[in-house]
DNA sequence: CTTTTATTCAACCGACAGGTTGAATTTATT
DNA sequence: AATAAATTCAACCTGTCGGTTGAATAAAAG
């Protein structure tokens, strides 16, 4: 049943990684991830403690399955959600990867070239500039 | 004048990732960061390659100065762009206190009684109709 | 001084996100 | 069978988002 991982290959990455960054950038969502990390639980347990409508709940829940990082199966008539973990490796993986790149090329040489640039053209002017 | 940069304590950390997520929701913005990743460059260096009008781009990358990922200083009329590697430290870590929980809570206990209350309960409807 | 270059500001627009309410659907309970 | 509960579907409203075009502003270059 869980197709997890490498045969989903018909959505890009890119498109991916826009859907759990969107689902995680709203706070009722990661509030909705933090209730389920704790449990498992029905839609209407997850929707109870939020000042919103069930209806705005079950929203959310969808937003959050169809990135990937909620699952729901049905029980009877209660549908019960729990989170995939993997779901958030991809995203934490463009993070790490991408900060890498940082410290290793922006901190040293870069940032000391484009100082001089700079430093040099304001030589030539040099007003009252005074700024810390 | 915009005091960016600036010392900006008075917003939630949850108003923060909120901002850092939305942000990274738009493939244009994770291109751009990737773009900021190899080098500082100027607005107009980064929006050379993007199929979109400059102010466009202007417009994502103030929505990354905002969130706090991209750090802005003026030279002249140039505008020079970097990345704040920090900045993501606060989601990465957002992430990964959120995945611990699972990997640990979730596994094993939780859905297994979930699991069992489950079945508690259709054995009692068991008694008065057939097994399933 | 005039012009070009770099960037933002302002107004506008279509699409989508987040919320509402009301009804429909499926399953449990009595 | 009748009712209640859990959930979604559908229509609708409002605000924000991503994009556009057309200024305005500020600094550099001629």
């Amino acid at each position: 049943m869980i197709e997890s991982g490498a045969r989903r290959e018909a959505v890009s990455r890119a498109a991916r990684l826009d859907a759990v960054f969107a689902a995680l950038a709203d706070p009722t969502r990661r509030a909705i991830i933090e209730r389920l990390s704790r449990s498992a639980a029905r839609v209407t347990d997850v929707a109870e403690p939020f000042p919103m409508s069930l209806n705005a709940v079950s929203k959310h829940i969808r937003v959050l399955e169809a990135s990937g990082v909620v699952e729901r199966r049905r029980k009877g008539r209660d549908h019960i959600l729990t989170i995939n973990a993997s779901s958030l490796d991809e995203v934490d993986g463009w993070i790490e990867q991408t900060r890498r790149y940082w410290e290793v090329r922006l901190d040293a040489m870069e940032r000391v070239l484009l100082e001089l640039e700079t430093e040099r053209k304001s030589a030539l002017k040099d007003r009252k500039h005074g700024s810390r």
